[in-house]
Order: structure tokens, then sequence, then C-alpha cells
DNA sequence: CGCAGACTTGATTACGCTCAATTTGGGTGG
DNA sequence: CCACCCAAATTGAGCGTAATCAAGTCTGCG
């Protein structure tokens, strides 16, 4: 069996307690606030939504925010860095069901039945925002605004997982690597980074695990597009040369259950 | 639950107003109660969410509840019958994300930004209940129950997504239709029917277009599968024999190192 | 009775996996 | 500073699963 899981991963895989200790720094002043929950709520608001924020010391890569089957307390805002969201076999394999950056939310999974069903670990240094759900509750059914937010919020999961239920259910290898590679990038964009030139906090192997594939697939296919000057690959770090390329590749063909040829008549 | 299809597909497929003639059931009357939004909600307050109901006439196969673009403004409940959700490709093709069946809930995805995402259509005659958004709202804020419930299903839903992600992205086709119709069994029991003998209303097209196969492959599955002794198939009408042999097939298989386990839904 | 659509079955092809051998780069210690 | 080690990534060869292409069968219905 391969699990090269093991190693030193097995040490980093270990949970260290949360430090709760404050940090200066308020929802107001947050440069997320923008793409974060409190969204849409006026400067007061914001102000109440604030007091009931618990921020955290950075938690470091391979650490894990929370476990399958643990209570669910909180939702977490990704102040900076990322994090894997996956389940933890008995065996020691893993499939991940996404990933987190800066300015996304996550432990939604918890709503279901009080626990978490998905294990979340950090990418690379990571800072969050923990906002118990209780508070959250309270202030939902004072602010609409906010109860709204939070709908969004899970319908847009929703949709997001749907999308990618087409990925893994139609697209070939090359069109999930290119579907994958241009989400990251709308997603860096949306918070102000370059969608161009950015670095991959997963490994290869995460990534195969991701889409359905083999790591040696995700290699080749990072490969290919290199060699057709689409993008470069240096080990973590992607330039992307032609997103329209990149688009079409991984883009919205029609699938191959209608046999239908795409019309030009518009 | 039988309602057999006819008629010509090509007819069937047009969209037809929807009737909203009010029919006289009541929410306390109706058998999926428990099953449904208002469970753990009073007597009294059960009442309360009657009110705001819009029973509807039953819709027929290939009618459409809503369509992609459509403005989001109730989420319905299966009273019987079923449908598929689903995106329409430009040039006639489609994705189906999944299905409904009795004593289930859609129309989550239009939480987003106010319009439904995807499309959803009726597989056999199929009866609805209609929960207008506003409303629930409302009762959100009163009813603190109905609002954990609401908050607990979009979670199940995200979930459930997520469970299938794992199924596109690792499993085998033969585990696929296995996981599919242990999935089917599981909800025809949760709802008092048989688990173990009954007919699916999905043609073998959409079973293989919501499971990433091709019509033939499922085919070829099922009918290996019943070789084998474990399950029978007649056309749309399944007996399964071997539930356990089903599970191990498309189960949390142990002797593969990478190997997810699938289903975990509660 | 014959047609249409859904389904089944068979033959062939190809995409992506597996197995295996290198290569690269980061981290560590001499 | 270099040598070494280990994990991550790349590259190559061969194979297997499921898609594709192509008949052929069944069923309901006009």
């Amino acid at each position: 069996m391969v699990v090269e899981q093991r190693g030193k991963a097995s040490l980093r895989d270990q949970v260290t307690p949360i430090n709760l200790r404050k940090v200066e720094l308020s929802c107001k002043a947050c440069s997320l606030t923008e793409l974060c929950l409190p969204r849409g709520l006026s400067k007061d608001e914001i102000d109440d939504f604030n007091l009931g924020v618990i921020r955290q010391d950075p938690i470091h890569r391979g650490n894990q925010l929370f476990r399958t089957g643990d209570n669910f307390r909180s939702f977490y805002a990704v102040k900076s860095g990322s994090l894997k969201v996956h389940i933890n076999t008995p065996d020691g394999g893993e499939q991940i069901v996404g990933f987190h950056m800066a300015g996304e939310l996550l432990g939604l999974d918890g709503l279901d039945n009080q626990h978490h069903t998905f294990t979340a670990s950090a990418l690379e240094t990571t800072s969050l925002c923990e906002l118990p759900f209780n508070i959250i509750e309270d202030l939902c059914k004072r602010y609409s605004t906010l109860y709204q937010e939070l709908c969004a919020l899970m319908g847009r999961e929703i949709a997001e997982y749907q999308a990618m239920l087409l990925v893994l259910g139609k697209r070939s290898a090359e069109e999930r690597i290119a579907t994958f590679l241009l989400s990251l990038s709308k997603r860096f964009n949306k918070r102000g980074f370059s969608g161009n030139k950015f670095n991959l906090s997963m490994s290869r192997h995460d990534i195969a695990n991701y889409l359905g594939l083999a790591p040696e697939t995700v290699s080749r296919l990072l490969g290919r597009l290199h060699e057709e000057d689409i993008l470069t690959v240096e080990r973590r770090y992607v330039q992307i040369h032609d997103v329209e390329k990149l688009h079409e590749i991984g883009g919205n063909r029609s699938d191959n259950s209608e046999r239908a040829a795409a019309s030009f008549a518009g």
C-alpha cells in the first residue's frame, strides 16, 4: 500500500489546542469585511457582530481546526492562509472535498447534526476568526440582513458543490485541471490578489485527490499546459498566460450524453 | 407509489403553468410531517405553518417546477412522486445533480442569489407543497425550532453533495451503481416503503447522467449484479436480494488505501 | 402489425491508472 | 558549504476500465 501520508505528516496531523488569546483587530478594520459574513451590516451592527468574534493565533500547516465527529460550535472565517476540508478514512486515506482560502467561511458541514462531518486541516500558516454559532443565531434574529447573508452563503456553498459534481461527473482530466486553476484564479482575484500569478498552497497529491485523479495525471497535464504556453508552472508557483484558452479547455462544453452538435443558430 | 409513466415525451416535456388551486389537506394530516420541514413544531405551531403552505395540483412527467434563472420564491416539499434537479446546457444537453423523492425538500439552490441555479423536472406524476420563502422566513423568527430545522436541512444538503463528490471522484462504475441503489433503498425505507423492492422513476439515461457514466455501462452493471444474484432488475422494477453484498460493493472497503468511506449519512 | 424509444449486448478504442524509475528541492547534519 | 536524505514531483511503459460505436431486442402504443 502507498500511505505516503505517514512520516512527518503523522506528527503534523496531531491536534493542537487552539489558542483563544484575543488579537487586537476589529471586524471594521479587517480588509475582508466585504467578503465576510458581516457584509451588508451597518457600522453599528458590525460593532455588535465584532463582539462575538473570537480571534485566534494562527495555526500551522497540518494542524486541524476541527475533525470529523467534533461537536459543532462555530463557523470559521479564514483571515489568511488556506485549509483543506476532508474526510479521513480509518485506514489513513483521505478524501478532500474542498479548499478554503482567505475571505471564505467554513464549518457549515456541522449544521446538519451538530457534529462536523469533515476535518479541516491548514495547508500553510493560517489565521482565522471563530464565529460561535449560538451568537450568530442570536444576531440573525436581530439583523435580518445577517440572516439573509447566512442563507445566501449556504446557498452558494450548495451551488458550488453542485458545480463540482458536474466537473467530477462529466469532465475529462484536462478539463478538471483547467477548471480548478480558473476557480483558484477567480478566488484570488476576488480578494485583490493577482489571478494570473499565484502559489498553490496544496500539493499535487491534494489536487489529484480533490479532482478525482492520480497525482501523476495532474503532473502530466500541468506539464502539457506548460508546453502549450498556456501557463508556466514551477513547483507551486503558477503563472497563467492565456486565460482565454484555459477557459476554452475547462470551459462549458456541452455534455456528451446528448450528441446534439452545438448549433450556430443563435 | 407505483405510477407508471406513459404518453409522449415530446408533449410531456412542455412546461405547463402550475395550478395553484388549494387542495384540502393540512400539514397535520399529512403522512410526511415527520420528514418535512415542520418536524419538531408543536401542534399549534404546525397549524400556523400550515396556513402559509400552498398546495398544488399534481404536475406530470416532464413538467418543470422551476427553471434555471427563475426568481426564487419558494421551497417545495415533495408529497408524492419524484423529480430530477439539473442544469440544461444551451445545446439541449443536461447534467443531473440530484433526484428528490417524497418527503424531500427542494429549491434551496435559489437561496444564493434569489434565482434558481437549476431546473427541476418531474419524473412522474408528482404532488408538491409550495412553501413561500418570505413566510418561512417570518416563521423562523418566531419559532426557533423551525429555524434550526431549516439550517439542519441545508447542512444535510451540503453533506449529501459532499458525499456525492466522493462517489464521483473516487468510485468505480460498479461502486457508483451500488451506492446509488443503496441510497434509493434507504430513502424509500425512511418513508415507510420497502427498501428492497421499488420502481426506479428515472431512466437508465438519467441514472448514467447523474452518476457520470455512459448509459451502456449502467445497463451492463445492473445486468452483472443481476447475474450475481445480488438483485433482480426488470426494466424499472428492482428487487434487492443481498443488501449486505451490495453494501460491500458500493461501500466502505478498507482493503484499498485511498478508498474513502462514502456513506456516512446518518 | 409496425414504429419509436428505451434498453441490452457486443466489439473496439482510448483515457487515465498503476507500477516503476528518476529527478528535483528542502531540510539536516557533518 | 557540501553531502546526504527524504518527500514531492516528474517521466515513462503497460494495462484496465469504461466510453464509444454499432447492432440488435424488447415494450408499449398507434
